[in-house]
RNA sequence: GGCCCCGUAGUUCAAUGGAUAGAAUAGAAGUUUCCUAAACUUUAGAUGCAGGUUCGAUUCCUGCCGGGGCUACCA
């Protein structure tokens, strides 16, 4: 790694000029602004006290000690307290040599270390939408990360399939479904039981209505209307066991999961085990009864178990209610605990909103109090609501977008612009069918992902998504562009690999191009350390952004110098590697043509 | 009220405490007999307000203003 390698040689430098050891650790170099001549610059200023001299003076001490001590620093240059340092043709020359050739580039060795993700978790009412693709994507993305940083990673979906507003939609089919089919009605499982859904809604809130104009509260309409009494009723008889529910539960939910499979497959996601909330929802008791007898927890007069966290800065907070049934947090302690169990991971993420941070805060500090030594490695993947120009989206008033509907209709828009721009002449049906799909979903997946997660953001549907500038297609059209240069050398005689002693002078494009390359490796680990796939998003942009600055600059056929020839194809080659790893941990495919 | 997150060009997004705050898009002006114009050049445009910490603050601290979330014996 040149960083290192550079890191390694101030080191030395300190020690030989002013017998001062610092740590390669320790050392920041930043890359040098367009501005300046170099490519990596050390900072002076911190250092002022062991040098014993002005900023401009320790940089060019150490400057020229690099300059004659390595091989690989050509020149430097200090502007005030910035030392600026170039690196030799010959170096970059190899660096590329070894990238291209360099078969495992782009995967890091096995750390033996287990991670859990979680993700997508949704409830079995109602077909999934933008929201929950922000969230499928970012845990596929995140899981594929840290799959390439050697995780052995547990993909894993816990189901909401059970609880009040599951028994909403069931009630609504009960009543006017008329034993009504996907197949009769001619949508996929889960939108069927999202229209009793949205169904049940319009009743409860009718009942609702007239309850307030009879004069009822609005408080108590809303605890009495005749429907939700009813949802209450059938919770019970589902938990109860009784036949009849259960197997009304078990046929929708049924349903349901062929219709979620359906868009997960579209998608290219796959989890290797499902939860569902049925099979857990009881969990936890067992951890309370630790937590008491730890004195972790303390119970109350009537019976109800807390935590105390107002040392560290929350509150006291319910663990199990009074008549000894579980909440949310119980079942989630449990859940925790046997995830664990499971598959005894180092980390386990959640991918779950920001409106739950309290929630994972408290669950965290809970299993740290319980001295379970994996708590450290749990780690809340925190990400905003995606907002429309309209505002938020509301399931229950209808202004949601729906992840299927969003999902066909980038495929529409990608068709749509592909035609018109003539791209498919040459190609069969399902070739150019194919391209839609990668080019339509790979616009979705980079737009929702290239956002910091933890941040709000903005999706305007009536804009649809772009298709250039700072895009997936952008990134995807490199791809190909690089692929027909590649193919087109096939044709001819030009050497795989170069010599790179022999390569002349190198531009700046090709240089910064070099340079974006050896960083790989170093966002793969960033992006895995800060569980942001946002990060690799924007290196694989830049990437395209500066192959595209090169390739327009510098003529790559038209050149008798065989030596510059095999140069530039193997920077094309590395190029389009990295492109099509650095898309493949987001899960978008990039096109050979299009 | 308490706690948490966010405020950056018209708009959508960037910026390990570093140099003159980057892109994209919309606007203006150009580039296709030449390896794919979903591209490339040029141009104009921004850190909510007030303090503090220091060689240096978009970044850290305090207060204020604005937006959102959590604050259930719901999940």
């Amino acid at each position: 790694m040149l960083v290192n390698e550079i890191k390694e040689a101030i080191s030395r430098a300190f020690k030989s000029l002013f017998d001062h050891a610092i740590t390669v650790e320790d050392i920041s170099l930043q890359p040098t602004r367009k501005e300046f001549v170099g490519t990596y610059t050390f900072v002076t200023f911190p250092y002022l006290k062991v040098t014993k001299s002005n900023p401009e003076e320790s940089g060019k001490l150490v400057g020229s000690w690099l300059n004659e001590n390595t091989d690989f620093i050509s020149n430097y240059n200090v502007v005030k307290g910035f030392l600026n340092l170039e690196i030799s043709d010959l170096k970059w020359a190899k660096i590329l040599n070894d990238i291209d050739e360099d078969e495992r580039f782009g995967k890091v060795d096995s750390n033996g270390k287990k991670v859990m993700v979680e993700f997508s978790s949704p409830n079995t009412n109602k077909p999934l939408h933008l929201g929950h693709l922000r969230n499928n994507f970012l845990g596929d993305a995140t899981s594929r990360i840290l799959d390439a940083n050697g995780y052995e990673v547990m993909k894993v979906n816990l189901v909401n399939d059970r609880g009040i507003h599951i028994c909403k939609s069931m009630l609504a089919y009960q009543k006017f479904g008329n034993g009504e089919t996907p197949v009769q009605a001619g949508l996929k499982g889960d939108h069927l039981v999202g229209k009793y859904y949205v169904k049940f809604d319009q009743e409860y809130k009718r009942e609702m209505q007239e309850l307030i104009q009879s004069g009822t509260n609005p408080k108590v309409a809303e605890k009495e209307a005749p429907s939700i009494l009813e949802a209450q009723e059938m919770l019970k008889k589902w938990e109860e066991g009784d036949p009849e529910t259960v197997g009304l539960w078990e046929k929708l939910n049924g349903w349901v999961y062929e219709g979620f499979d359906q868009t997960y497959a579209a998608m290219g996601i796959q989890f290797d085990k499902m939860y569902q909330e049925s099979q857990t929802y009881l969990l936890g008791k067992d951890l309370v009864d630790e937590g008491l007898e730890k004195e972790v927890f303390f119970k109350k007069e009537d019976g109800s178990v807390w935590v105390d966290l107002t040392e560290e800065g929350m509150d006291e907070k319910l663990v199990l209610r009074g008549d000894g049934t579980a909440v949310y947090m119980t079942q989630d302690m449990g859940t925790c605990e046997m995830k664990h169990d499971d598959f005894p991971f180092e980390k386990s993420v959640y991918v779950v909103g920001n409106e739950q941070d309290y929630h994972f805060k408290v669950l965290f500090s809970i299993m740290k109090k319980l001295g379970r030594a994996y708590s450290d490695g749990l780690y809340h993947l925190s990400y905003g609501m995606v907002d429309l120009p309209s505002g938020k989206m509301k399931s229950r008033e209808g202004t949601v977008v729906d992840a299927d509907d969003l999902l066909q209709e980038m495929v529409g828009t990608a068709k749509k612009h592909t035609v018109e721009l003539g791209k498919i002449e040459g190609m069969d049906e399902s070739e150019s069918k194919e391209l839609y799909k990668m080019l339509g979903h790979g616009a979705l997946k980079y737009f929702l992902l290239k956002v910091d997660p933890k941040k709000r953001m903005l999706f305007n549907p009536q804009e649809s998504i772009e298709f250039q500038g700072h895009t997936g297609p952008f990134i995807q059209y490199t791809h190909a562009r690089i692929s027909a240069i590649v193919r087109r050398a096939k044709t001819l005689e030009v050497a795989t690999s170069f010599d790179s002693s022999k390569v002349g002078q190198l531009t700046q494009r090709e240089i910064d191009l070099i340079y974006r390359l050896t960083n790989y490796i170093d966002t793969l680990r960033e992006s895995a350390n800060d569980y942001s796939p946002a990060i690799m998003a924007q290196y694989v942009y830049d990437l395209a952004k500066d192959y595209n600055g090169f390739y327009q600059e510098v003529p790559i056929f038209n050149e008798n110098n065989k030596d510059a020839l095999s140069f530039r194809l193997a920077l094309s080659r590395s190029t389009a590697k990295t492109l099509k790893m650095g898309m493949g941990l987001l899960g978008i495919n990039v096109p050979e043509r299009m």
